[in-house]
DNA sequence: TATGCAATAGCTAATATTAGCTATACGGGA
DNA sequence: TCCCGTATAGCTAATATTAGCTATTGCATA
């Protein structure tokens, strides 16, 4: 197989040669390009065709959020792995949705950083544990909406709902009359100000009813 | 350092003997305690005092899901990562919010896994590359998923739906007859594989197609 | 104990949705 | 040029949903 082919953008040269060095040490990989902004990120990219772009997030001109987003934009397929010295979750969410592949610390050691790399080339995405689980946070956050009040039952039936059930089909599988499912879906339609399942379903899934 | 206490719930009494056998194995772990069922998980839990839980998703009695939330109830703090053959959206998300600290595929070879559970004593999130990849997916404007090849006037349509339209009103808001209306949504659901508007809003919304 | 709420069950009438067709017009590609 | 796909429009028949009611049971609690 031939070489991974790596361009990196950091504005400190020290980190750049440094990384660029531990890249080519490697029998895998080589850097191809080592750039201190990302200013003109694509053109780089244009220029050295590489396998993975290495951008550094916290840098003065050009920085690794916008770099990474036009890259993206013009190379949606092209892994990109931020590295940054903060994992607050503006940064990470920003890089998140800017594209990025993966989010990694600076403090990462370099064997587990080469590591890392290898993942992101097999098709993972590789995260610093505290990003992981800033990640996974995300998900668990309770949802700061409105409280419906719905009960016990009725959140069984509204999920049910929005995993597509008629009302038929509900009443089959909760072993209650289909009247019943009626009267459960108007008082759920009423908690939630809607009149249609489709609205129900919106809410439940974007507010995490169910 | 002590050792770390680990307990297991795995239905298949192999692996769960392999892996009580590894994590013996190793000098900063022991697994106290290896049961086929998830269905007493609290009691279990109170009676071996793990530092961590490793939890088979897919056992058929007591699932991993289930005993999740119970554990994560009980002791919120007690690490728990699951373990399974899949990874589906549908598990993955599950699992996150039933409080999952990590999730790693089965295939996890045995020396990757040990990394992964000292990870997660250091307070990290593991997570199998494909996982991490999934749950990056969700927080993106553009995610890669399967694409319907919906036509633009058909996902206008798609997204009047999932705001709660009726097919009366998307006529009128698009200046086109009923009728129209009622072909632009059977192709859509032709193409999105359903046959309701609560599965296409559902599949709208989950995989961003609005 | 009286009250209220959740869950159950039922009915009817008005609408809405879904599936099955046919059919025309327009544009792009083989 | 002919064919295909998209957008448009139409019809019918079968189902499903929604809104309007009433009513019983059981449980919690004021």
């Amino acid at each position: 197989m031939n070489k991974k082919r790596i361009i990196i953008f950091d504005d400190d040269t020290t980190r750049r040669d440094s990384l660029s060095m531990l890249l080519n040490m490697c029998p895998d990989m080589e850097c191809v390009g080592a750039f201190a902004s990302a200013a003109d990120a694509v053109t780089h990219v244009a220029q050295t065709e590489p396998d993975m772009v290495l951008m550094d997030i916290d840098m003065p001109r050009g920085n690794g959020i916008d770099g990474t987003s036009r890259i993206k934009s013009a190379y949606p397929l092209l892994p990109v792995i931020m590295q940054t010295v903060f994992d607050d979750n503006q940064n990470i969410f920003e890089a998140i949705k800017a594209g990025a592949n993966g989010y990694l610390l600076k403090k990462t050691p370099p064997d587990k950083l080469l590591e890392q790399l290898r993942e992101a080339f097999d098709g993972g995405a590789p995260m610093t544990g505290t990003v992981a689980i800033k990640v996974l946070q995300f998900f668990r956050e309770e949802p700061v909406s409105p409280s419906y009040k719905l009960s016990e039952r009725e959140k069984d039936i509204l999920k049910l709902l929005v995993e597509g059930h008629s009302y038929k089909m509900i009443a089959a599988k909760s072993n209650i009359a289909y009247y019943t499912v009626c009267n459960h879906i108007k008082k759920i339609y009423e908690k939630l100000h809607v009149n249609s399942a489709t609205e129900a379903v919106k809410i439940a899934i974007l507010q995490r009813l169910v």
